[in-house]
RNA sequence: GGCGCCUUGGCGGAGUAGCUACGCAGCGGUCUGCAAAACCGCGUACACGGGUGCAAAUCCCGUAGGUGCCUCCA
């Protein structure tokens, strides 16, 4: 399978280290707060990640962190920690807001078919692992400490700039942070931020350097290296975080190691709505409640999201969920084709079915291109109006079983219609062969009520829902 | 100010040199007892200006516009 590497900026073959594992390893939630729809791409995004990494046949060992301490509301090291804002938001503590959160996200994750991760390690589970990886760090001589924290310098790296391909000098001109200037270099970040002295917070700990909490970039290093070893296969992330975040945690993993901290970096894009991106402060961050409240799946959205590269900067719109949806609705007209098998002439057959399959699997071990997987797949739309044989009945179950492994859109959960309703369609069809045209009408009305649409072929009707 | 990325038909969105992407919506028509179903057809899409090539949406240069990061962000 073939990704592209922002290591090496290249759609590069994957070379786990141990076949057939891969170890991928993706920056998770900071639980603060309700996730918006552009997060939830991502999500799905990486869900696509571990789908197509299966059908590949190999066997993907995902870890995924909750971020629930240490996220300031700056990546500089600024301002305040957004658990505990959160918590001064709702009135709760920080440790509330974390588990409330963290509740709604896992939810989140059932609700969008989203593959359960193998380890979601939350960080205030793992501050010993982080203050090991610091004392590590210090022994090398890689921190010093200052007022607020222990810091990483990171003129000690000299590979710092690289991953990004940052200009440090130039990128300062321009910053417009106040850094604490006890700080060496504008870059250095906090391994270890203490707690202030004129209050109390909810989330702290005892360390050797001081009471405090551990910085927002430790938490990745600490934990991926705990279950999935020194080096990852493949570390995954949003796009935002090549400059800072990802840069941080190559820095302190690798000057604690000595050894590349992952082989290939996988980088989401972010989504856009009405063309700017998306953030609380302009109102437009739209949540998965939005989009049930106006009518549509939650597996439309999961279309929706598939419907763009993964790495192309995308745009949400309702009009756009609304063209998904109707394009899921012929997936699902045909997904129930396999109710509906008969004698009658059809087109979809194994021969059609697995020259599609190769296509697919072209496409989606090619960097990931659903908007490709989605176009193979109207070859059967196009042809599903003949309906299906008897005799290819298990073959079509096959494929739809590999499709839902690999798109995640519930394609075998549509279910049968009931029996009063198959009863009705035979009734009709009496109706039509004594020309009895008000009666069949009548029926098919009554059936459109209950939400099944028909379709008149040659030798019966082909019900889909509408 | 610095560093990136992007600009494809009404909308969404693949495609990195030569062959109708695809989807949604729209228009015209055909068939069927009728049909919102099906089928056929239509719009001559690649920001603009140069350049390289037998050939460019696809490579190079420039212009315009947009956008991301450096501030919270997935």
């Amino acid at each position: 399978m073939k990704l592209y590497n922002t290591l090496t900026r290249k759609i590069e073959e994957i070379k786990p280290l141990k076949p057939p594992t891969v170890t991928v390893y993706t920056c998770g939630p900071t639980v603060y707060d309700y996730p918006h729809i552009g997060n939830w791409f991502t999500f799905i995004r990486y869900d696509l990640l571990i789908r197509g990494l299966k059908a590949s046949g190999y066997d993907p060992k995902w870890v995924m962190n909750i971020t629930d301490v240490g996220h300031l509301t700056s990546d500089a090291d600024e301002g305040e920690d957004k658990l505990e804002k959160g918590a001064k938001r709702e009135g709760k503590t920080a440790w509330e807001i974390a588990q409330f959160y963290t509740d709604y996200f896992l939810k989140g994750l059932e609700r969008l078919n989203i593959s359960k991760p193998a380890y979601l390690p939350k960080a205030t589970d793992h501050i010993q692992e982080q203050i090991e990886l610091i004392g590590k760090l210090e022994r090398k001589g890689y921190t010093y400490v200052i007022d607020d924290g222990v810091y990483y310098d990171t003129s000690k790296f000299p590979k710092y700039a690289d991953f990004a391909k940052l200009d440090l000098d130039d990128q300062q001109a321009g910053a417009r942070v106040e850094q604490n200037p006890q700080k060496r270099n504008p870059t250095d970040f906090a391994l270890w931020k203490f707690s202030p002295k004129d209050k109390k917070r909810d989330m702290e700990w005892d360390s050797p350097w001081g009471k405090g909490f551990p910085g927002w970039h430790l938490e990745c290093s600490a934990m991926s290296m705990k279950y999935l070893g020194e080096t990852l296969d493949i570390h995954s992330g949003g796009i935002d975080h090549i400059p800072v975040h990802h840069t941080n945690e190559i820095a302190q993993s690798e000057a604690a190691t000595g050894k590349r901290f992952a082989n290939c970096w996988m980088h989401t894009n972010h989504i856009t709505v009405d063309d700017q991106k998306i953030s609380k402060s302009l109102g437009n961050s739209v949540t998965l409640e939005d989009i049930e409240a106006k009518g549509y799946s939650l597996e439309a959205f999961r279309l929706h999201v598939l419907e763009s590269h993964y790495r192309s900067q995308s745009k949400f719109s309702w009009d756009s969920l609304a063209a998904a949806q109707n394009r899921l609705k012929d997936f699902y007209a045909i997904a129930v084709l396999r109710y509906q098998a008969s004698s009658r002439a059809a087109s979809i057959n194994a021969e059609m079915l697995s020259k599609v399959r190769a296509e697919i699997e072209a496409a989606l071990s090619g960097d990931l291109n659903t908007p490709q997987i989605l176009a193979s797949l109207g070859a059967i739309v196009a042809v599903a109006k003949d309906g299906l044989q008897a005799q290819d009945r298990t073959v079509f179950e096959d494929f739809l079983k590999w499709l839902d492994e690999i798109l995640g859109l519930n394609l075998l959960k549509q279910p049968d219609i009931s029996d009063q309703q198959k009863q009705l369609i035979k009734e009709r069809e009496v109706a039509r062969a004594k020309n009895d045209w008000a009666k069949s009408d009548e029926l098919r009305d009554q059936l459109a009520k209950q939400g099944i649409g028909l379709r008149d072929t040659g030798s019966s009707a082909i019900w889909h829902r509408l």
